[in-house]
DNA sequence: TTTAATCCCTAGTTGTTTACTAAGGAATCA
DNA sequence: TGATTCCTTAGTAAACAACTAGGGATTAAA
């Protein structure tokens, strides 16, 4: 039940262009090198942001990325999801995965349980947004760590 | 930030144990059919669920497992933990690990994030026990599947 | 117009984890 | 005594995670 570090570093990146938003495009370098996080790796977290509209990139030199909109309107749950697929304990609370996972005609006991967990994680990741990480790193930035997010492991 | 099949196949002999409770032990090779489970992983799980006092053996021929206490003061969260360990989305976010995971001095934008994220779940999986899955089962058997559960992926 | 910076894509690699299978010992009932 | 059952450990094949590596495309600046 453990998250990978496509999610966590990617989460990581976000708040980091948050960080800068409205600041024109900032380069995957920079990124990589306040959350240290290797380039090459981050460059293939990136692609699928890019991909689902969460960022939008500007190419060649001085190029680099920046949201696509306010922070305020991009939630962690949006990040994660694209980065980890759905937050979900098992497959089979999946909607639009396919039909071979178990016969989903009939009612389950164990599936209202993984469909409860389910919607607990989701309720939570969709409220949470990069404006609300912005908001609570500006309040408590006397207490912050040494970089900008630690390595949460 | 799948279950494992540790999990989900101990989740589902659990919930065979509470529907024979009260009718002394019960075989793990019982439970394996019932459950289309091989016994010799079962026996892996069965093992934590003992030795955390979940479940009680009784050695020998017409041995078997039987539940330690009632199905309603069993909860879902005290199998799940037992065998997954933490249903937490990071390391960091469990108390009792290792100093090494990062730096816990300070204060961490996405921590609070996984934090709020394990407290959903631990809420949901530590309100559900056994007996509500019983009850669950029972007013729904009408529309039940064929197995006693789904091979919930 | 060249150079450097940057995005973009794909393939390969290494180590870990998962999900078992297999096998044999210990206890107990018939 | 033998069948049945719990109990434990070791091994293994496949999948996955977490990268590394390398090269092509694009563009700003020198």
């Amino acid at each position: 039940m453990k998250l990978s570090t496509r999610g966590r570093y990617g989460l990581k990146a976000m708040f980091d262009l948050a960080l800068y938003y409205g600041e024109g495009p900032i380069s995957l370098t920079n990124i990589a090198e306040r959350q240290a996080i290797s380039v090459n790796y981050l460059e293939q977290l990136i692609s699928p942001l890019r991909k689902a509209g969460l960022v939008e990139s500007v190419r060649g030199a001085q190029g680099g990325y920046m949201l696509s909109r306010t922070p305020g309107t991009i939630t962690v749950g949006s990040i994660l999801t694209t980065l980890e697929g759905p937050l979900a304990p098992t497959d089979c609370v999946v909607i639009d995965s396919g039909d071979d996972l178990c016969d989903q005609s009939g009612y389950c006991v164990t599936k209202v349980i993984y469909e409860k967990i389910y919607e607990s994680i989701t309720s939570v990741v969709n409220s949470i947004t990069l404006q609300h990480m912005i908001d609570d790193y500006e309040q408590n930035q006397g207490q912050m760590i040494v970089h900008t997010i630690c390595e949460c492991k």
